[in-house]
DNA sequence: GTGGTCTAGACCACT
DNA sequence: GTGGTCTAGACCACC
């Protein structure tokens, strides 16, 4: 995975793997990789894995069995959040963008009517 | 303009004007800043610039008048051929992101009815 | 301030600095000691600063503007919210260790009619 | 048992056997375990053991039978003012931190009615 | 083996 | 000056 100059590390990975649990590659409950291979993984430092692995758990999206790992949140209402989340951010910015450059709504719906 | 590291800043730049082409504000005949001008602008260097006119050029976006500068093509079919094709790989990468979290398609259309 | 070994130092001191929030010695909207400040008062690592102010603001007490400092939420009902918590927590622990070693509610109740 | 730094551990040890004695879980008359049972128990060095009685003793909580071992005292007097003197440092310790952060007497005592 | 915490020191962007 | 991020390396507790 190449990284973003502008946007820190540990938020990329963060979002990364919170699309894989929204999309299903990762399920509830799951066992994610520990910080040491997951940082080996993306070349970062383990300290990074840490913070990605706090940040999610603030979220609500991981919880951790001490000495054991870091596991996906069994919970289904914290995972439809998440997508929801995930998908209002990406449909604003798709709103956004569009407009900047003069699209209007009927355009806007009719080319995903085409393009889905 | 902050500019993404593993993106051509030539492309990045040019996709910029484009925008601003396509959104209205830059109108078409209209001049475009001079090279210096530009470079000042975007803290780029000179060269990088020469770049982004010729990419626009080839493109039939821009034409240069010797001696006088650059200037936004008059012609419309190309300025609407232009958002077609930006707004379409817009539409195209936002789409796919929202299908790989598993959005549906009444759903993206559903909240861009409510947040247009 | 001395720290108890069992709980991590960051978590002590987000708490210490709650306290004086929810007390009122820190006022909404005041700005809170520089990182390396702070620092220095505790002497622990600037690093350690950074964790307990991104504690506090990712629970919403506090907020920063970059290159200005850190800065305790002006959001009366985060603040409401916030004492409700800590004298939850402070009141829990009072009726667990008093009912351990066998006093009843009532006494319980009488004592802090007395004590307080 | 987890020990505090900035606290001696006989005195952390002896107020947990007080907790036991006061709660009922060491009854009156019985017999405490010998100081090298005691010293296994929680893992600290025998030295530390024999201040630990000493400190009951010297507060008339327990006595020794030369040769036979170390007793809780029988006297229900010393119990009930051992039960008296911990439920009032706890109540008074966690009272004054209520306070601190503006807690009044009726907002505890609803807590508690609501808690217990 | 696992994650959790802390220090040290570096570089960055923003004001 | 401010906070934000990242690396490096250490030690700890839990399993």
């Amino acid at each position: 995975m190449e990284f973003k100059s502008n946007i820190p590390i540990y938020l990329q990975v963060a979002v990364d793997i919170k699309k894989q649990i929204v999309s299903g590659s990762i399920l509830p409950g799951e066992k994610l990789p520990s910080t040491r291979e997951l940082a080996a993984a993306y070349t970062i430092n383990p300290n990074t894995v840490a913070r990605i692995y706090n940040e999610l758990e603030s979220q609500g999206v991981s919880f951790t069995r001490r000495g054991l790992g870091t596991y996906v949140s069994e919970d289904a209402a914290i995972i439809r959040r998440l997508k929801q989340e995930m998908s209002d951010t990406l449909t604003d910015e798709l709103i956004n963008e569009l407009r900047a450059i003069g699209c209007t709504k009927e355009e806007i719906i009719e080319k995903i009517n085409k393009k889905f």
